[in-house]
DNA sequence: CTGAAAGCGCTTACAG
DNA sequence: CTGAAAGCGCTTACAG
């Protein structure tokens, strides 16, 4: 089939008007008169003419497109975060690129260069890190980045980093409170920032008080290595009263582990809290006490600097992720 | 801070060379001299040159974007779908657009109508049904239009769609063989044409064998939905011993009711059947017996005939979803 | 308010 | 293999 494109000319010639005048009509703000909205919009309707955004953002210095580069986009927390960033995106005009990594840095890189040939706004980064001069050719192309949970800062990029060590902290106070003895950390081997964060936290917070947790990091961050490492855990003779999972999909593998395996009883003899509350923290299965990504003001955040003339972001901004309780802590650990 | 851009006659002038012969160096196939080649590469590289793939667009039939249209992307089943896509998307050369919607016509015809905009090669429908005359515009466009588990077809467009009443039949099989005499129906309310056409298979299957299941449809398509009526179910009188639930969180929903509040035993006293095969399904305190979602066969189709040339997509195409074997069907159900 | 003209960054016949 | 030139579809000063 011939691809039969109409353009502004087109448009403009059923009009009877000039192809500037088309131009004006769909450019917000312009000044046209009612008169030549008019016939324009009828004989663009009559054409079904759609401004072709890649000639016009060959020329403004906006392409209304921003990238949102991420691995593993179908695990509950990145899909929540993915759905709010490009919800927020487009109620302010923009639409997402999505491209999918693996985990090297490398195919960040590969992303953030067919990011570049499209001229996006800006790149929103969930995974991986740029290497520094391919994040300074972005820059050169006025296009802005933000680093979502990256341990590194980029020159004129906003960075937006939970206080992942801060949570850390509160879950081994938490755990403490609620009068757990024998802690655990359960993470993977993946070492992404926010994991190392939350470990280091928990972890410094316990030698302050002078404890060692049990350190149990394996596999993959999933529900797998839930599984494993509740298995683990459970088939030592000093089994953990208090475990903090880096991750609510380790968390609910834990769960099921120590309940169906060792007919362990939570909370009662044992308290688990976990981090990120997806969709299925909040499952009668699990109603895991867990720490909330403020996925929202994650998104609102990034969406408000790209649709700000300014041009210098604040550095990074650390929205709170709030401890939400449910079931998995025994009483005590509770504030009143 | 001003826009540097690095255009094709900034690298020609460093490298000597004229424009064209930039552009061919990184048109693949056409030809150059390995010595200009070099010449142009090391320009491009020391310049941080970057095609722009807006240009390209403008005049090439292609410009490598692909939108994908959808709604509730952070549902499991959808966030696997869609990861899917991106995934093979991408290895065809294609980057993905992708535009959330809501449940409504109209905000898929916005969806459509940006697709149109930035010029999409193809434009993927999970959600929601795109007016006829727009998907007459996309055509002329000369855009592909790819409807997945949609009931109607639109011309010149390929439809990806599982045998839904065929499934919904053997859901119903399963259970009677399983020894289910009281049979269930667990739906939402949304009534999109992949549960109509679940809900119209099972009922179809008992009406020709002379039962009358009970149905019941309420509220969104999720995992609330299922808590209420797993919860409605158990308080009738006349339990039923056998349910299909059209999706996989309707299910977890429905289980978790089922065991944690009325203390019924499954597969005992309880048969269940749910659709997607979600990651959760698998997870120990589910164990779901469910259909599973083609999802790599969908994305499979959807890209092959978009990397292809043929112009007329075959129609429609009906990827198995297979019924995987789990813990929620008593022993019976499942064939030797 | 309106139109003619220049120009965004590319690719692709067309000659050589 | 290579370059000069035309053209893709738009927007935006510039005059009027």
């Amino acid at each position: 089939m011939r691809r039969v494109t109409v353009s502004a000319q087109d448009v403009a010639d059923l009009a009877g008007v000039s192809r500037a005048a088309v131009s004006r009509t769909f450019t917000p703000g312009a000044s046209v008169s009612a008169e030549t909205r008019a016939k324009v919009h009828a004989a663009a309707d009559r054409l079904g003419y759609h401004v072709n955004h890649l000639a016009r953002g060959l020329i403004r210095s906006e392409t209304g497109l921003v990238a949102l580069i991420a691995s593993e986009i179908n695990t509950p927390y990145r899909a929540k975060l993915l759905a709010a960033l490009t919800m927020r995106l487009q109620e302010a005009g923009k639409v997402a690129l999505l491209i999918n990594t693996d985990r090297s840095d490398d195919s960040v890189e590969q992303a953030l260069r067919r990011a570049i040939s499209y001229r996006t706004d800006a790149a929103v980064v969930l995974s991986g890190m740029p290497p520094l001069s391919l994040a300074e050719t972005c820059l050169q192309y006025g296009m802005r980045l933000v680093l979502i949970n990256r341990d590194e800062l980029r020159p004129g990029s906003l960075r937006i980093s939970l206080d992942e060590q801060g949570a850390g902290r509160q879950a081994f106070s938490v755990l403490v409170a609620a009068g757990c003895r024998r802690l655990a950390l359960a993470t993977s081997k993946a070492g992404t920032p926010s994991l190392t964060g939350r470990e280091a936290g928990f972890l410094a917070a316990a030698r302050d008080a002078g404890l060692q947790p049990v350190v149990e990091a394996r596999g993959l961050t999933n529900y797998q290595t839930g599984l494993d490492i509740g298995t683990n855990l459970m088939t030592r003779t000093d089994r953990p009263d208090g475990i903090f999972c880096t991750t609510d999909q380790i968390a609910c593998g834990v769960l099921d582990a120590v309940r169906h395996r060792f007919n362990v009883e939570v909370p009662r003899q044992l308290s688990l809290i976990g981090f990120d509350d997806i969709a299925q923290a909040e499952w009668e299965s699990y109603n895991l006490t867990t720490f909330r990504q403020p996925v929202e003001e994650i998104a609102d955040e990034a969406v408000r600097w790209l649709a700000t003339d300014a041009q210098n972001p604040v550095g990074t901004v650390c929205p709170h992720a709030k401890l939400i309780w449910r079931g998995t802590v025994r009483q005590g650990g509770k504030p009143a």
